[in-house]
DNA sequence: GTTGACAGTGCATACGTAGTTATTTAGAGT
DNA sequence: ACTCTAAATAACTACGTATGCACTGTCAAC
């Protein structure tokens, strides 16, 4: 069932029948509703396989992320919804560890994608780099480490991680700690300095705990390396969300109440921190406003100007994990 | 940057690079290594669209499914990882409602798609029958509606239920509840059936509660209407783990102990369930098992053979949500 | 009545590859 | 030295669409 069919159906050509699926207003009225009917009639649908190769344009955008995060998946989802809005698709190139992003950069390339949205705090630059192919329209999300290397969206991390200090400092601790993820990822870097020199600022140190992953479970594990130190801190700063709440589990099966013994606060927004069971006190981040903007860039008319940069602000969203009153 | 630009570099003719990189064999090795060389240095990489246009396989497998759910996205993310390995993508077709299904659908077929798997249990039997067109090979995932219609694959919902409900019967209650998600939803209507009949093979009565969605919120809303009840039941059955978690959070906040007051199960097996803080009983879908019987049965060479049915029982999962012991 | 503008349509071609058929080359057998 | 066979490669075409170009017809302007 192609063009062709539908043509000869109608009684117009091939032309025509591409015409009224791609540029509707080309075609007269009267023409276009017989071959509409026509298309109805035999069952025809575009082949958008063939269009793509024709019009150099997929209208696929892909995404290469971790395979497993909650953080990525609200993302993504978002991502999707916009871009099934505009008529395109994503595809996606999960990858399982930092060593397999290479084989999916070179799935990317095969699909002469629209735009690759590069979804991972843990490439490292030399990678970074390398993403930087004549055609492709890459865009680093939440990547501080690719600033200056490719058009980059992020949150504010260094100021969110600053406000959520600065909040829990306003509950009057004496001392805090800071659950980061992994050292390597350059989120981790930024949120750790943001909360540690804002506390630094109120006299309060804040040594730096790697979970060693960005899982409920790292965060879970954390916990009990922080009930063996020698001096609980009053506070404790998760690097994201999904460490939070486990670390939040973790000091509860310790025997600590959170909040009544310690203060715990995350990093990103995900849906679970607002769980009753939680009501994590975290920085949100827009995820929407993140893609929106990174569709933006992707699908720029004037891309090969300058890298763009766009840092977008996150909201501080005060849960019961910060607020001492009860116990 | 085309096969014909590298066998001009490498001095051959375009259909000794396109075996080079389709079917090596057939090319002598001199050969092949002078092609590769060739490659190489040009950067080129084989267009994965021209490829699909003339093989008439995309090596893309389609997924229909729910924007927002946390077992679709556990669900994809085996999926997505199960195809990367064969060397194949996966295009999502995320939908915010039913109602959007057919649009969703209309895109899969453009795509020419090697197969689809259809993951909804709220699409209608008449949206599934028109999904039989010749060329594509769909697969319904988790979908009861589906039998007879359909291939299908499925964890075995009702022995899953009755093993819930029976797990929770010899905990000694008395009275029980069932809270699904919508009741249009097939697995919706097979999970209450099984659970109520194991119950009432016990003389326990379990009346069907509502919650009008399959999330977390939807769950927590429930609860609300469980405590307004007249006679609280001594154990709740969640639809789906989502739903489970929000009704645990919801008769938590309401002043009940789970499992101390009340007994909570799930159905599913998220990752949320094992998190300490709620330590759901559940019942764990074997995602991988589903996921590659799914795949096997699109890629099988004898599609044409009737229609295939994969029904694989789940795993009891017991949590403390269902131990009495403690309070 | 002639000209020009312009909407509408058909023709032909190209997108980059895979596979089919034809041709060349090398090697073995007599 | 000659044929025969198999392997390796080249030439060619088709996959289904979009689009530049050429052509026709209609209508308004002079």
């Amino acid at each position: 069932m192609t063009s062709h069919d539908v043509a000869a159906e109608a009684g117009v050509s091939q032309a025509t029948v591409a015409r009224v699926f791609s540029s509707p207003d080309k075609v007269a009225r009267a023409t276009q509703e017989r071959v509409r009917g026509a298309a109805a009639r035999l069952g025809y649908v575009p082949n958008a396989i063939a269009r793509s190769l024709k019009s150099q344009r997929t209208d696929i955008v892909g995404a290469v992320v971790p395979a497993k995060s909650e953080y990525w998946q609200d993302v993504l989802t978002a991502l999707s919804r916009r871009l099934a809005e505009q008529g395109k698709q994503l595809l996606l190139f999960p990858f399982a560890d930092a060593d397999h992003v290479e084989e999916a950069l070179d799935s990317v390339e095969q699909y002469r994608l629209d735009g690759l949205v590069l979804a991972s705090s843990t490439i490292r630059p030399e990678h970074l780099v390398r993403m930087r192919r004549p055609g492709l329209r890459v865009v680093a999300f939440n990547q501080p480490a690719a600033s200056g290397l490719l058009p980059l969206v992020m949150v504010d991390n260094d100021a969110g991680a600053r406000d959520l200090a600065e909040h829990v400092a306003a509950q009057g601790i004496g001392t805090a700690a800071f659950v980061g993820t992994v050292t390597s990822a350059s989120t981790d870097q930024i949120r750790y300095r943001g909360a540690a020199s804002a506390l630094a600022d109120r006299g309060i140190a804040c040594p730096y705990v790697e979970a060693g992953g960005f899982s409920y479970d790292a965060g879970y594990k954390a916990a009990a390396r922080i009930l063996d130190g020698a001096d609980r801190p009053d506070a404790v700063m998760g690097g994201s969300d999904e460490v939070a709440l486990g670390l939040i589990d973790g000091l509860r099966t310790g025997g600590l109440d959170v909040p009544g013994d310690v203060l715990v606060t995350g990093f990103d927004g995900l849906p679970q921190a607002s769980w009753a069971g939680y009501d994590l006190t975290t920085l949100v981040q827009p995820i929407e406003v993140l893609v929106d903007a990174t569709l933006a860039i992707i699908f720029d008319d004037a891309w090969d100007a300058a890298q763009p940069e766009r840092i977008v602000p996150g909201t501080l969203r005060e849960g019961k994990t910060t607020r001492r009153g009860n116990g």
